[in-house]
DNA sequence: GGCCAGGACACCA
DNA sequence: TGGTGTCATGGC
């Protein structure tokens, strides 16, 4: 008999307690957060982060003026380089000439059309797009990732195929539309996963594993 | 030294 | 639609 989403959720938040994301200073840096962290450890990205705001650089204005190459150099500690200093520039861009620069008014649409409108800009898939919207935006869109994916599967929820928005759906569906629960339920999956739930799983101690507690 | 990380996208059949 | 290659650094 499995566990209802919430009860997940209860069990996991009882164990670790509130994991306080999106770890910020401003709406902007979430975003930048969020795309540097594309397939790579969050560890990097707060060296690159870190670089970025000792450079003075960590602002609309300035990845707009800065150009690709510097860019790289400040987030190089992130792998992918080349590719996430072009969709960084790529996302500026694309507010400073459909928006006039507002990031306020592109992240005040309605959450559905913010979602579709973030996924129209290159660079920025599903889970980047949920992750802004959540942590940027504070719009209840349930973000999911590979971690998700895993647990679920592996807890019997849903099939081995990986689909985002079959999991997306499922969260959506079954959950109040909170923002601060779908904050803390995804960093609760990364958290989870990290420690118990990574290609190798090591279940012992798993906190959704309540037989070996 | 190999495996993997808080993905996205292009290209192919 | 499903599978695969590419992008790249650095922690463990």
């Amino acid at each position: 008999m499995g566990k209802s989403l919430e009860d997940i959720f209860r069990r996991l938040f009882d164990h670790f307690g509130p994991q306080k994301w999106w770890p910020a200073e401003s709406q902007f840096e979430v975003i930048v957060g969020a795309i540097l962290t594309q397939n790579t450890s969050w560890k990097k990205v707060e060296r690159a982060i870190y670089l970025l705001k000792q450079e003075d650089r960590l602002s609309m204005e300035e990845i707009h003026k800065i150009d690709e190459e510097s860019l790289g150099i400040l987030i190089k500690s992130c792998g992918f380089f080349r590719q996430k200093a072009k969709r960084l520039k790529d996302f500026v861009n694309h507010i400073f000439i459909e928006w006039g620069g507002s990031l306020e008014d592109f992240l005040n649409q309605p959450m559905e059309i913010l979602r579709s409108n973030l996924l129209r800009i290159k660079g920025i898939g599903q889970e980047t797009a949920d992750s802004i919207i959540l942590y940027a935006a504070h719009k209840p869109s349930f973000v999911v990732d590979r971690y998700t994916h895993r647990i679920m599967f592996r807890h019997g929820y849903t099939s081995q195929r990986y689909r985002y928005e079959t999991l997306r759906s499922l969260f959506m569906s079954e959950l109040p539309k909170d923002v601060y629960l779908f904050q803390e339920y995804h960093a609760l999956f990364v958290r989870l996963g990290k420690e118990y739930c990574g290609k190798i799983p090591r279940c012992h101690g798993c906190p959704l594993q309540e037989d070996v507690i």
